[in-house]
DNA sequence: CGTAATCTTGAGTCCAATCAACCAATGTGG
DNA sequence: CCACATTGGTTGATTGGACTCAAGATTACG
């Protein structure tokens, strides 16, 4: 990827840029959701994010097969984790956005059996599976809070197994958009009832098993419902009670005990 | 549950039989694998599984929105991990067999976001929070083991998510076929290309998001191809390789390095 | 031995996939 | 600067895989 490369995609690229206004990373405000966390354990959660880079959108961070590297933070834009099958259809299994880690312990194991790539330019930062193993050594509380996100993590991949098993077109995507939303609040992503969905309809079609021209016809009757608006990768929520209730989102499963009911 | 159910069930209850072969438990048997532990390691992983309890079948061991307890541990008969919609469809996100831990962690958040349930009677011991954090912050080793296996547990959610999103009802079920055989290869409780499927037709189109009619059919596919035979819930694969294939299994997402092929 | 699950089969329907254009926006190279 | 390729979104027509409903066969169980 050429140097250029970079330098055009920054200029054009919303959702690479990090908030000035924010004194700590994205990791540490976004864990300090789930365990109250001293300046000092913020700082040192700061310390683990070095050396950020941007990449261009649609660049894989590593793929399926490769040797397992260090745990890698996303500061900003989006990424996605996703497998491709023999047959040539993806899979994307999550999503990635400001302050979350990709697969904190994954050097555990010898080799990816999934590909992490972005979505849109991103700034991203490798940290070294030492830093992590070191750091939870020493402080008990940043290793729970570690676990904490971990767990939800896993509890979103379950919430997807539900979404592509059990629930229709419509549903499905409603659920995303739920998920999303909230998420996005929780670090600060979102402008009232709107936020940026900055991935293609085919990409859509990726993540909830359906066809990107089913997923176009789903989004407008999303839109014909009267549930949202959604024009250049914007997304507005039209009425989130409607929404949530025709997706059956209940966002217990994300466990945000600490937000008081701000974002739903 | 009254005394008499669990005798009656223990006595028509194949599945719920340990072995009398097996010096060190389920538990510990599984993590051997992942890591090379040491007999005291063994004995340490032994000494967390006490009082277990034989349960009936479709029992729930604890339910969505329950306080969160200490940990479940299989030591004999299958149990899983599942949702209700308000719609009433049910998704089984996990299937746990002998040496399974179900949510290892689970403890560090408040709630429970799903149901864990025997699919038939069970021989279940349930680990203290305490105990796991003791040991792990005691044994690294076995910390390491117990993470690989959460790595596991992940990496199977995963190719679930998968599964349902971009595999067809026949793939689907091939799947599901090839990954119970090697993970029931790992633990000893396959016989040759056999072993017991303990689970109704209902109850596989929970897991697969297809309905219990067309799973049916499914399964009769499977079987007209030449490649299982399913009868009294004894599953025999006819033709491992053709299986794979038709499923697009790769067994990697299981890390089984330590295992030199003898499964698949 | 009777009742209830579970499994099986058939018929009809529907949701979503596929195929095939077409349009709009953007970018590229001559 | 414009012809042209590319990507993403949109629409229509058709097909097909899986669902639903309904009833019968089998098996398990009290």
């Amino acid at each position: 990827m050429s140097e250029t490369v970079i330098a055009r995609e920054r200029a054009r690229a919303p959702y690479a840029k990090p908030s000035p206004a924010q004194a700590k990373s994205a990791v540490a405000r976004k864990l300090s959701h789930y365990v109250d966390l001293r300046e000092e354990e913020l700082d040192a959660l700061d310390s683990l994010v070095q050396h950020p880079r941007l990449l261009a959108p649609h660049t894989d961070l590593i793929r399926e097969g490769d040797r397992t590297d260090g745990v890698f933070a996303i500061l900003a834009g989006w990424a996605c984790r996703y497998k491709v099958l023999p047959s040539g259809e993806r899979q994307i299994m999550a999503y990635f956005i400001a302050g979350d880690l990709c697969d904190q312990r994954i050097f555990i194991l010898r080799r990816m059996d999934h590909c992490i790539g972005t979505l849109t330019a991103s700034t991203v930062a490798v940290i070294p599976a030492e830093a992590v193993i070191d750091l939870t050594d020493r402080c008990p509380r940043i290793a729970r809070a570690l676990w904490w996100s971990t767990l939800v993590d896993e509890a979103i991949t379950r919430e997807w197994v539900v979404n592509v098993g059990q629930r229709d077109a419509k549903e499905r995507v409603a659920h995303l958009i739920c998920e999303m939303y909230v998420r996005l609040c929780v670090v600060g992503l979102t402008d009232g009832l709107s936020f940026d969905l900055p991935v293609s309809q085919m990409e859509l079609a990726d993540t909830t098993g359906l066809s990107a021209v089913h997923v176009n016809r789903t989004l407008q009757a999303l839109r014909a419902s009267g549930l949202i608006t959604l024009k250049n990768r914007r997304l507005t929520i039209l009425d989130f009670d409607r929404l949530a209730d025709k997706a059956m989102f209940n966002p217990d499963y994300l466990h945000l005990e600490r937000i008081e009911g701000h974002c739903c």
